[in-house]
RNA sequence: GCGCUCAUAGCUCAGCUGGAUAGAGCAUCUCCCUCCUAAGGAGAGGGUCGGACGUUCGAAUCGUCUUGAGCGCGCCA
């Protein structure tokens, strides 16, 4: 049991005899900010006793006479009636084994028996991923790393619009590429795709099946479309796994209208729901969280994205997920509701969808904010950061800021390889241990650690202690930066030691082999966290 | 006009279910390697937490109003 949930449970005891049960969410044990408040908080006192009619440091007081003393070396009352909780180095010193016996699992939740699956990226297959899709892959690859650290069961999933109007710009401006290759004057109109992939895969097209295609010819144009998607899709595919995210499922929304029947569904499902208005058929999503009914079937006949769109969600749904979730670019905020209208139709709680929202990103040079486009071609694409700055610091500066925050990429920065750079600066701290421990191989490591005592081995351990509970709040808030903010402190707590308490000493044996497991536990803690974000922890820089 | 997201140090941002003196990095300024990686450490300066009111013993955090910024409000996806 931590230490946290220990004082809980004496608190609960102490109340008890005053006929009060609580429980271990009533009560909040925060660690001390400043070491004169001691390493534990608790505010149950000033929380519960106007309702016990009595004055809280009155209350406090009867708590502190009344607590089960073992792990607290002391307790003090102050303020207005906080308790501060003094523990004892033993039991704080008693993380270390605990760590290093359950290496890569610290921090680790129990099995939560829930299934999340968690799309992300679904970029349409029709050029490069630019600077926002890199971000929602790094966040959304964070989560679904924490989720599963956390102890839930997750998927990943891609869903490819591959049905839509861009689908159709792509085939049109390979068509016109093509063209171009053999020889015919004619112009890419502005609103084509530009980027110079698209040449490429003309290119590679031409090759193959160049002597067959027939201008104007539809199965023609449509084999060109189809093979420029699928090249598109690999090159995705490619640039992410590279970028250390691997996705479960690859859905397709061609896939989603044929052999899910879209017009069955709607009609099955939504009739109750839907009507007609000046020939198209809309969904009433005001009778839930919508501020306006949204068009599923155009009056032309065919479907709007939305509707394929609800149909993919309940076919996701019904391969048995607890929980969706969405990681989508900011501009999209206004699909919430009327997706969660949908799924409410069918009797899913609002929440059964969580949309986690990513802010745009800025990427700054020289102090500039380079402009990026797909279309011209000009832009950043992920694969480009990667080369120029790595992958580590790439994903590292995506989830280091919460996903709702705007993020300036500062690409100097994260490309610099110094101590400025806070990748660098945690990855650094890991290194550093392992060289020690490397030097100090011979040295046997005390696992009790009985001789920690110094502040700066003290505030490591504090933090070493911090991280399981740290993963279970982050995670259920699909706040990966919460890990990135908790490296940071981390890896200063680690170089604090470092500096000021010299760990390898061949005259003092003792001392160093209880610092030896210290350190030991603490490159363990990071290496977990850095794994989270799916950063690597190098052991020599 | 309506809605979503946001506003904290010169800059970029943390701040967990409300807690005791609001934190970090960058930038500026001081110091520290005969010693395990100086890609490091110690320290200084820098704040009306956009504003107002409210709830509370207690508010950066919760509520209402207000100001400002970004985005969205298609039979586009």
């Amino acid at each position: 049991m931590s230490i946290e949930n220990s004082l809980k449970n004496k608190i609960i005891d102490a109340f008890k005899k005053l006929n009060v049960s609580l429980s271990e969410q009533d009560i909040v044990i925060e660690n001390s900010r400043s070491p004169e408040h001691g390493d534990y908080a608790t505010n149950v006192a000033l929380k519960y006793a106007s309702r016990l009619g009595k004055k809280p440091i009155e209350l406090a007081n009867f708590l502190k006479g009344n607590l089960d003393m073992s792990e607290i070396d002391h307790i003090e009352i102050a303020g207005p009636g906080f308790i501060n909780f003094f523990i004892k180095n033993d039991a704080i010193n008693s993380i270390v084994k605990k760590i290093i016996l359950e290496g890569d699992k610290y921090g680790h939740g129990e099995d939560k028996h829930k299934k999340i699956n968690v799309e992300f990226v679904s970029a349409n297959p029709t050029g490069d991923l630019h600077l926002g899709h890199a971000r929602c892959a790094a966040v959304g690859d964070s989560i679904c790393r924490l989720y599963e650290f956390a102890g839930y069961d997750v998927t990943r999933e891609f869903y490819v619009n591959n049905a839509g109007n861009q689908i159709r710009t792509l085939g049109l401006s390979l068509d016109i590429r093509l063209r171009q290759l053999h020889g015919e004057k004619i112009e890419l109109p502005d609103d084509s795709y530009h980027a110079n992939d698209i040449i490429d895969i003309a290119k590679q097209y031409d090759k193959e099946f160049g002597k067959d295609y027939k201008v104007g010819d539809a199965k023609c144009l449509a084999h060109l479309t189809e093979y420029g998607m699928k090249a598109e899709l690999k090159k995705i595919e490619k640039d992410l796994e590279l970028f250390r995210t691997k996705f479960d499922i690859y859905s397709f929304e061609t896939d989603v209208r044929k052999d899910h029947h879209v017009e069955d569904v709607l009609k099955n499902k939504f009739s109750k729901y839907s009507y007609i208005q000046d020939g198209a058929t809309f969904l009433r999503t005001t009778d839930f969280l919508d501020d306006k009914d949204r068009a599923v079937i155009k009056s032309d006949g065919s479907f709007t994205y939305l509707m394929p769109d609800i149909a993919y969600h309940l076919i996701k749904l019904s391969r048995g997920y607890d929980q969706l979730i969405d990681v989508l670019g900011a501009d999209h905020h206004g699909y919430i509701n009327r997706m969660k209208s949908a799924l409410m139709m069918q009797g899913y709680s609002k929440d059964v969808l969580e949309v986690e929202l990513v802010q745009v990103v800025r990427l700054i040079k020289d102090g500039e904010e380079v402009k990026m486009s797909k279309r011209t071609g000009t832009g950043v694409s992920l694969r480009e950061l990667c080369e120029e700055v790595g992958v580590d610091a790439t994903r590292y500066f995506f989830v280091s800021r919460a996903a709702s925050s705007h993020l300036d990429f500062d690409l100097n920065l994260a490309s610099e390889q110094s101590s400025n750079n806070p990748v660098y600066y945690a990855q650094y701290a890991h290194a550093r241990i392992s060289k020690v421990l490397e030097t100090a191989k011979d040295i046997k490591i005390d696992l009790d650690a009985p001789l920690l005592k110094e502040k700066k081995e003290m505030d490591l351990l504090k933090l070493l202690i911090e991280f399981p509970k740290l993963i279970e709040i982050s995670a259920p808030k699909r706040a990966p930066h919460m890990v990135a903010t908790y490296i940071q402190s981390l890896a200063a707590a680690i170089h604090g030691f470092y500096s000021e308490c010299r760990v390898i000493d061949r005259d003092h044996l003792d001392v160093t082999s209880s610092r030896l497991a210290l350190m030991k536990a603490s490159q363990i803690v990071m290496k977990n966290a850095l794994s989270v974000l799916g950063v690597s922890a190098p052991d020599k820089m």
